[in-house]
DNA sequence: AACAAAGTACGAAAGTTTTCGTTGACAAAG
DNA sequence: CTTTGTCAACGAAAACTTTCGTACTTTGTT
């Protein structure tokens, strides 16, 4: 009904991960991506991605026989909306309690270092 | 399609992060905190509580009639869990795509920012 | 034209999470 | 000792998510 504000579920994310990587694709194409890693059934990807259409996650295009879906909104845009999220409802909305957590629970490479703290540099320039 | 493990329910998140915050709390003690929130039962949380119990993600002292319960796993631990979680499903495994997000989502304050270097330069020392 | 292949639509079943009514135990107050 | 309030237990309903069988349509091939 509304505009996104709602989380996508577990397998609605799944999909999205898809659609984000490959920009936009058929059913058959997320299927054949999913199928690598789970065993899903062709129908049911078609359903969650109608599903998500009438949720507003994806918009398709139905002027060729399979239709070709996209994501409504930017995965950032998403992507932003779960991080909050999880911050909110997880570390009482500590960004800095998150990020630890977030670099202990990976090893987290010299080169992705810096590149954080170029992000760092930036964001401090910005206020 | 994704699996579950032993990720808490958005609602037994909202159950730990009180239990988080008071160390240990009785049913009644939950109940009160989450109702400033959000418009939950008693019996909603007491049933939820059991549930997390037998799921191991909280223990209970019976000794009292008014049973007492923490959780097993630190906060810290879970958290981790979470965010490594939403790092793979969401990010693709990038810890520094997600904490760019983390930090765009919320205006972070200076302090954050100088917190957030220091735990970087910890972490590159160990390294 | 007939058939097979590949696609959408749809509804209902199956699985999971959340909600709460009811019951019985116990405690505290009267 | 009886009533009133608080609690745990439990089961089932409600709500939400995921799965898939079936029907029908369109496209390509023989």
């Amino acid at each position: 009904m509304s505009p996104q504000q709602n989380r996508p579920t577990d397998s609605e994310l799944d999909i999205l991960a898809v659609i984000w990587q490959l920009g936009s694709a058929t059913v058959r194409e997320v299927h054949t991506e999913l199928s690598k890693t789970r065993d899903t059934g062709y129908t049911t990807v078609l359903k969650l991605m109608q599903i998500m259409t009438e949720k507003q996650f994806l918009v398709r295009d139905e002027s060729q026989r399979s239709h070709i879906y996209r994501a409504r909104q930017r995965a950032a845009s998403t992507q932003k909306q779960l991080v909050r999220d999880l911050m909110v409802r997880a570390f009482g909305g500590s960004p800095e309690k998150l990020v630890m957590q977030a670099l202990s629970a990976k090893k987290t490479s010299p080169e992705e270092i810096a590149d954080i703290r170029r992000m760092l540099d930036e964001l401090e320039g910005k206020q």
